[in-house]
RNA sequence: GGGGAUGUAGCUCAGAGGGAGAGCACCUGCCUUGCAAGCAGGGGGUCGGCGGUUCAAAUCCGCUCAUCUCCA
């Protein structure tokens, strides 16, 4: 039977019993921030599990794809392990229970796929009788065939939410599977009995604090493996061997040239490529996007693991992502998304491939280094900062480099890995803030425990206050008042239009009146509750406490952040139209001189997506569209598809803006009424921040302006300078470049015509007195490669013979000797004459016997020294 | 925001203070037409950029850019 018929079948059987058939769900969870990835049939179906929400119909049956990753160390290794695998589910919400549930399940697996009763066996949750009853007496299974297993087997949790026991169906692949040991039976870890069914009686909910509370309703969800079933059904010993996996097994063993079931190293590879691969396409068909944290992170190690196989069996990155047109092809009628996004998922994985390959050579080549100087030394343990320093520098996810050193044998320190990366996460966090700050801070946070600031700014810029409190900074305590001084004070009022620093806004500076004195605000930031701390100094007079005071927020600056806030708005939905649905905010920064948006894509943007984005802004710009904002629930803002950050944690109340129906986010800042009032949007960097992160930085309003006006002068100015109008400015320039270039060529080949020229006349001068023939004379050159000419052509000339050239140039001294290499022989040292020479003209040098250059930087001298150099060659004669 | 790695010829990389190199690719010639042909010759480089130290920097130091990687 295909896997498409058991896939048909599972779910026909149930919608002919009246449950609603859906569609798998997407891999990454929608609105549950506990899990990172879809690991079960259930997850999507969690909140009707919980009650949390009325599901559409009371039984409901799927095939759920799902990623699961704490077994990856084993997968290859064995037949039946999976990081991706396709679950089949029945669900029922407080409608049938035990009964219904086994009832069905039994007839389906027996009637249904026809599979023999005797290779079936049965395990229950240890203390479940009622389980052990419905299987032993409605079913009629023999007793010696119901297994009482233990929590770990039989009673079903992840993370949290709803759970409870379970009970299994297990399929007897025969001895020869097994581990061949006495006890080995129902629950044993080898590979004999597979589970095929898994019926989950649901009736607890785990809380985050670990304890157990009972469901009002209870229900039943049931997980049975796609791939089991085609495993059992088509009577192969492994899941690689199904109709929708072999396939893909056999595309990457021809890739490799290789034939699999010939060698078991070799198909260990092979199965791993297969399986990651599945795992990496439909995490990528789902928008997950490589990266180091959170789902990103798991498709990450996945398809490492999958590299770093292939590498093994001689497949070069990339490799893998040839492989998604067969994938498509096999699974695409079930998973449409694998047709429609076929393009995309190839260019991601492929892009992925070639950036690990990168590092995975050289982390490969310092592993193996340390490899072989454990062998050498006999030991058997990496050191944990060696196997930190692969992770950190070279990207190698702790359980590859695990595996890489299992596969000889050898184990990582674990404490010192997790040492160094601690190690790194305290330097990251002094970085951030030193010890002192953090302790200030967490003084300022205790003393304003329990005020709270009523925050008026998005309406109004100034506000009439009492100071409920004031804090100096420095010493930690609260004042009753304070007077002018440089101390740094932190104060909180009971109302305020000074926005606090969050959401990448910056905070409000402004001034503050009271009845006594006057202070400057020159940040606000958050407190640890409902308070805005104004960090202020007192500029005139005094401060009290209980003060009545006017605080007026700085316009002119906070205009300016505004403009900047909703440009980046239409930014981020900017790039969103012109890159794809992949783009998301990964970090902001909006003051009043500029904008900073980091964001989620996978290669530097192109000039032509640059303008692309940069256009779309203004064209949202000149249409003066509103901006509003509008107060509602986080699940009706998800609802109406609004922008929310991932890990970001909003209250039940959130604020969304709203721009016309182009832009909306979740956003606690300050916003122009109209987009008009931004003005002009310029883009003025873009740039790479780590894989897959970019950054893009703008300016809006009169700095855009005054951006433009800055360019704008300095092509005037070039094109004054080289005579031309700013038009043709590309090409004069090139043009000069061109003969620019052509004239250092010319130059050059004049020097040494030049040179040739006047070798004779040098040659003339050598002084044949002591025995070996000295030529020691200036010329005149522009540099040390010039030098060097003259030295090479005097030296080829003379064929045995000392030579000492000297120059002076931009008021230096160079020199440059050359001795023949028969006078080598005999002992002779350009090195040591050179150094001797140039100490006279003070400076020094060396270089080898044959060959040596000095430097000097007294021109004057340079005629004295040259004289030297006969009694300097004498002197070494003597040596000789 | 902080740490680490890399950047040298079209490609893959060596060189670690004293003439910028190798292999592959390219061009010319010769010899050959048998599988990555051989031989001889040649072109090609702001040693990522800027600054500093030094008589002298691809090489040491600082900053910066690009790419990778981890932490936040």
């Amino acid at each position: 039977m295909k896997s498409s018929e058991i896939r048909e079948m599972y779910l026909n059987f149930f919608k002919e019993r009246d449950h609603l058939v859906l569609p798998s769900f997407s891999l990454v969870p929608q609105k549950d921030p506990t899990l990172l990835l879809i690991g079960a049939g259930m997850a999507p179906l969690k909140p009707y599990f919980t009650g949390e929400k009325v599901p559409p119909h009371k039984r409901i049956a799927t095939c759920q794809k799902c990623v699961r990753t704490p077994d990856i160390e084993r997968v290859g290794l064995t037949p039946r392990h999976a990081t991706f695998f396709e679950m089949l589910g029945n669900f029922s919400f407080g409608d049938y229970f035990k009964v219904g549930s086994i009832e069905w399940a039994w007839e389906l697996v027996t009637k249904g796929y026809g599979i023999p009763e005797e290779k079936l066996l049965i395990s229950v949750y240890e203390n479940d009788d009622e389980a052990f009853d419905i299987w032993k007496d409605h079913i009629g299974i023999p007793a010696s065939k119901i297994y009482r297993l233990g929590k770990e087997d039989n009673f079903w949790e992840i993370g949290q939410g709803p759970c409870g026991p379970c009970s299994e169906i297990h399929y007897d692949l025969g001895p020869e599977y097994g581990c061949g040991r006495p006890d080995c039976e129902v629950g044993c870890d080898c590979d004999r009995f597979l589970e095929i069914w898994n019926l989950v009686f649901t009736q607890f909910n785990k809380e985050a604090d670990g304890t157990y509370s009972t469901l009002e309703n209870k229900n039943i969800d049931t997980g049975a493996g796609l791939e089991r079933f085609a495993m059992v059904l088509q009577g192969v010993s492994s899941l690689f061997e199904i109709d929708i996996i072999r396939p893909l097994l056999d595309f990457f063993a021809e890739k490799a040239a290789v034939r699999y079931g010939m060698d078991e190293k070799t198909d260990v590879s092979l199965r791993i490529i297969t399986e990651h691969f599945r795992g990496v396409s439909f995490m990528v068909g789902d928008g997950v996007l490589p990266s180091n944290e959170g789902r990103g992170y798991v498709l990450r190690r996945i398809l490492r693991r999958a590299v770093r196989h292939g590498k093994m069996i001689a497949l070069e990155a990339p490799f893998l992502y040839e492989g998604v047109p067969l994938l498509a092809e096999l699974m695409g009628d079930t998973y449409p998304e694998l047709r429609d996004r076929l393009d995309y998922i190839t260019r991601i994985i492929k892009i992925e491939e070639e950036r690990f390959k990168e590092t995975l050579g050289q982390g490969m080549e310092i592993l193996e280094d340390h490899i072989k100087e454990l062998h050498d030394k006999g030991e058997t343990v990496l050191a944990g900062d060696i196997a930190f320093k692969l992770y950190d520098t070279f990207g190698f996810p702790i359980d590859l480099t695990r595996e890489i050193l299992a596969e000889r044998g050898l184990s990582v320190e674990e404490e010192g890995f997790n040492r160094a990366l601690e190690e790194q996460r305290e330097r990251a966090r002094l970085a951030l803030y030193s010890k002192e700050q953090e302790d200030e801070i967490g003084a300022v946070y205790s003393l304003v425990k329990g005020m709270e600031t009523r925050f008026v700014g998005y309406d109004s810029l100034e506000a009439e206050a009492e100071i409920l409190g004031l804090v100096d900074v420095s010493e930690g305590k609260l004042l009753h008042g304070a007077e002018e001084s440089e101390k740094e004070l932190c104060l909180v009022l009971d109302r305020s239009a000074f926005y606090a620093e969050s959401g990448g806004q910056v905070g409000d500076t402004g001034v503050l009146y009271c009845p006594e004195g006057a202070a400057r605000v020159f940040n606000t930031v958050p407190g640890p509750g409902e308070q805005v701390l104004h960090i202020v100094k007192v500029e005139e007079g005094k401060l009290r406490q209980g003060d009545r005071v006017k605080a007026i927020v700085d316009r002119e600056r906070r205009e300016g952040i505004v403009r900047n806030h909703t440009a980046t708005h239409l930014l981020h939905r900017a790039l969103k139209d012109t890159l794809g649905d992949h783009v998301n905010q990964a970090g902001s920064l909006v003051d009043h001189e500029r904008l900073r948006f980091d964001f989620t894509h996978f290669a530097h943007l192109e000039e032509e997506e640059l303008r692309a984005v940069e256009e779309k802004v203004n064209e949202q710009i000149l249409q003066s569209l509103a901006v509003e904002t509008i107060y509602t629930t986080l699940d009706e803002a998800l609802g109406m598809g609004a922008a929310a950050l991932f890990d970001e944690k909003y209250g039940d109340r959130v604020r969304l803006v709203n721009i016309s129906d182009y832009s909306l986010e979740l956003c606690g800042g300050t916003h122009v009424h109209s987009t008009g009032e931004i003005g002009l949007f310029k883009i003025i960097h873009e740039g790479g921040i780590g894989a897959g992160h970019r950054r893009i930085e703008a300016l809006t309003g009169i700095n855009a302006y005054r951006f433009v006006l800055e360019m704008e002068n300095i092509l005037r100015e070039l094109a004054f300078l080289i005579k031309t109008s700013p038009e043709m400015l590309v090409e004069k320039v090139d043009g000069l470049l061109g003969s620019y270039r052509e004239m250092q060529r010319r130059l050059k080949q004049l020097e040494q015509k030049l040179a040739q020229q006047r070798i004779q006349d040098l040659l003339e001068k050598t002084d044949n007195s002591i025995g070996v023939p000295v030529l020691s004379s200036q010329v005149e050159v522009e540099n040390m490669e010039a030098l060097r000419e003259y030295l090479d052509r005097l030296r080829d000339k003379m064929g045995s013979g000392i030579i000492m050239l000297g120059t002076v140039s931009n008021g230096k001294v160079l020199l440059a000797a050359a001795v023949t290499r028969d006078l080598v022989e005999q002992g002779y040292h350009a090195g040591r004459l050179i150094g001797e020479v140039a100490k006279i003209t003070g400076g020094g040098g060396g270089g080898r016997p044959d060959m040596a250059q000095a430097g000097g930087k007294d021109p004057e001298k340079l005629p004295k020294a040259l004289a030297r150099v006969l009694a300097l060659v004498k002197e070494q004669q003597g040596q000789v």
